[in-house]
RNA sequence: GCACCCAUAGCUCAGCUGGAUAGAGUGUCGCCCUCCGAAGGCGAAGGUCGUAGGUUCGAAUCCUACUGGGUGCGCCA
């Protein structure tokens, strides 16, 4: 139940009628006709733009078409008043029982209420993680899984069909840099001494893997040279790596339904064939580029290149697909790789990189849109940097000083459900302060802890409740007599309760699932600001044990608060919390 | 040199794809806890929305040019 959508309905229909009785041309455009919250609250619950969008190709005042609507609006007993303000805004007033409506559909739809089918089922992938399989994650993913995943969800919520997929780099230098390295791991388990050079991982977590591999292959691969092992050992040591990273996800609580590998995509003819389609649109072309300006490399002479002609879709410059030695560059595979995406029928694509890809939003959007022809959209979220904080102190990452911060780290360290709800209470494209000590803290100041205390301070109420002989099941709250929910506090926390609906919808059109988590920290504010009144005044309290229908019906606007802070914390991917301790 | 992101209260940040007197937390200041739901509550002060133009009924939001910060820029993926 999204009342504004109703009432927007609504709007819409008066104004057919205003055509109908001559008071409105015949045609006009009504798609920037809104219903909105009003900024402040004690202008009305609802307010519409109409009488200003309207005014200009309607060649009438805003006031004049503000007042001909009102008359009509004011004639539903949904509407109580409808007051012409401002420039040409039309405040409304919703009759009380319209809120009494949107908790008793919070109690029956529970975790629904507040879906849409905004996305029309429509086929949508998000791509996020992504990392290299050459090590755990660490701390600089966490927020892109984070944000990914909840993404995911929130599109699910608004109608959408999701795939999450993981695109595992395996077929470029980085994983036979890998190989080596556990080659390496692999003689010493076999008791030889071995040196670390540049250009390998020296870390302690390919220890085991060769382990693991001695143990599979014994002394097989032992002083000979590596073009006998390289293939095998790298195969290995990638499915090694992709066991630790899915590990690493799973304690996040991520879980992908593809992982989607890019050495498939090589000498299967699948770059060949994504290349052919561009070539078949005429974008493909053999040419020398400009060096960059102002900062040549040292090494810089004019090479030829198999170049894609990106600058057609909106790039600044066209892009090598291959090497001057006539190998493929990295953005072969990737442009196969969305070519393989296109081609499973979806109608929108969503990557989630970090922000230092920012390099590469124009020549992707660039090669789907050729690719598409345009038809799929493709939004690139780019995650900025996690600052980690230690006792106020930046805290900083280094893998030499074995300083380095895994995902599983601060997992570890702060647990799953904080993780997420932090990451998720900045937008993307700024970023973001994580202070181990601030975040764990109990205290208003930290979301996380005020959002789930509401929802705790709620579970406590059902508990008296019950001790106390009411019954608080949803079914019953559902169909108590809300009509003496009437106090100005209550009716803010149930006109919060409405916003839910419009908030999810606007939040999957925008693909910002950081929406979520400053609504949900907004209502568990409207629902501590009702608590905090009950202490003045005891008629507000939830629970009045010598009046079970009153409690019933005060009981039932406190329920609705749970109902929507677990859909929205189902979103983030958080557990809610049932009690604080 | 070019591209992308960012700039909002002392600090950390929201701000509804152009709406009304720009919000929250924190910090500061004032008041409130003998009892009842204080891991607190109520209130106040605090802003040229980086600067300068433009678009229009209306701009923190869109456009242009600057300033300052971040990221990136052909054989690294």
């Amino acid at each position: 139940m999204n009342l504004f959508t109703e009432i927007h309905g609504l709007v819409l229909s008066e104004l057919a009628g205003l055509q109908a009785d001559g008071k409105l041309p015949e045609t006009l455009d009504f798609a920037n006709v809104a219903v909105e919250p009003p900024r402040d609250a004690a202008h009305g619950d609802m307010a519409t733009n109409a009488a200003m969008v309207l005014a200009k190709p309607a060649g009438l005042q805003p006031r004049a078409i503000a007042e001909d609507l009102a008359a009509r609006l004011l004639a539903d007993d949904r509407i109580e008043s409808a007051d012409v303000a401002g420039p040409g805004f039309l405040n409304l007033r919703l009759a009380p029982a319209m809120w009494h409506d949107v908790v008793r559909a919070a109690l029956q739809d529970g975790e629904a209420f507040g879906r849409s089918t905004m996305g029309a089922g429509q086929k949508v992938n998000v791509e996020y993680v992504s990392a290299n399989p050459t090590g755990p994650l660490h701390v600089g993913h966490t927020r892109g899984a984070v944000f990914g995943d909840a993404l995911a969800s929130l599109l699910d919520y608004v109608g959408y069909e999701v795939t999450r997929e993981y695109y595992i780099n395996d077929g470029g230098a980085q994983v036979d840099v890998l190989a080596r390295s556990v080659y390496l791991r692999y003689l010493e388990a076999h008791g030889q001494a071995v040196a670390f050079e540049d250009g390998t991982y020296p870390g302690d977590y390919l220890i085991e893997v060769g382990e693991a591999l001695k143990a599979e292959v014994g002394a097989a691969y032992v002083d000979q040279p590596e073009d006998v092992w390289l293939a095998e050992v790298r195969s290995f040591a990638t499915d090694r790596m992709m066991d630790l990273i899915r590990e690493d996800l799973k304690s996040l609580g991520v879980e992908m339904d593809v992982f989607f590998s890019e050495k498939s995509l090589y000498g299967t003819g699948r770059i060949e064939e994504a290349l052919k389609s561009l070539q078949d649109r005429g974008l493909i072309y053999e040419g020398v580029l400009e060096p960059p300006k102002g900062k040549t490399p040292e090494d810089w002479e004019p090479r030829e290149q198999t170049l894609f002609r990106s600058t057609d879709y909106g790039d600044d410059v066209d892009r090598p697909v291959k090497k001057s030695d006539g190998s493929w560059t990295y953005f072969a595979p990737d442009i196969a790789y969305h070519y393989d995406k296109i081609t499973r029928g979806y109608d929108m694509l969503i990557d989630v990189f970090g922000a230092d890809h920012g390099g590469y939003v124009k020549r992707m959007k660039a090669a789907v849109g050729a690719l598409s022809d345009n038809r799929v959209p493709l939004d690139i979220k780019l995650c900025q940097l996690v600052k980690l904080y230690k006792n106020g102190e930046p805290f900083k990452m280094s893998k030499r000083a074995g300083t380095f911060v895994t995902l599983r780290d601060v997992v570890e360290q702060v647990g799953q459900d904080v993780t997420r709800f932090v990451m998720l209470t900045r937008k993307n494209d700024a970023p973001l302060d994580f202070d181990f000590d601030k975040v764990m803290e109990q205290s208003k100041d930290n979301p996380v802890f005020y959002v789930q205390y509401a929802n705790a301070r709620v579970n406590s109420v059902l508990r008296k409740a019950r001790e106390a002989g009411i019954a608080v099941d949803d079914a019953t709250l559902a169909g108590a007599d809300l009509s003496g929910l009437t106090h100005e506090a209550e009716l803010a926390v149930a006109r919060k309760l409405a916003e839910w609906p419009r908030m999810a919808e606007l939040a999957g059109r925008l693909n910002e699932p950081h929406r979520v988590a400053f609504y949900l920290y907004d209502l568990a504010s409207d629902l501590h600001a009702l608590w905090n009144r009950g202490n003045d005044e005891p008629a507000l309290r939830f629970l009045q044990e010598d009046n079970p229908a009153t409690s019933q019906s005060k009981i039932a606007l406190a329920r609705s608060v749970t109902v929507v802070i677990s859909a929205g914390l189902g979103i983030l991917g958080v557990t809610p919390a049932e009690e604080m301790r």
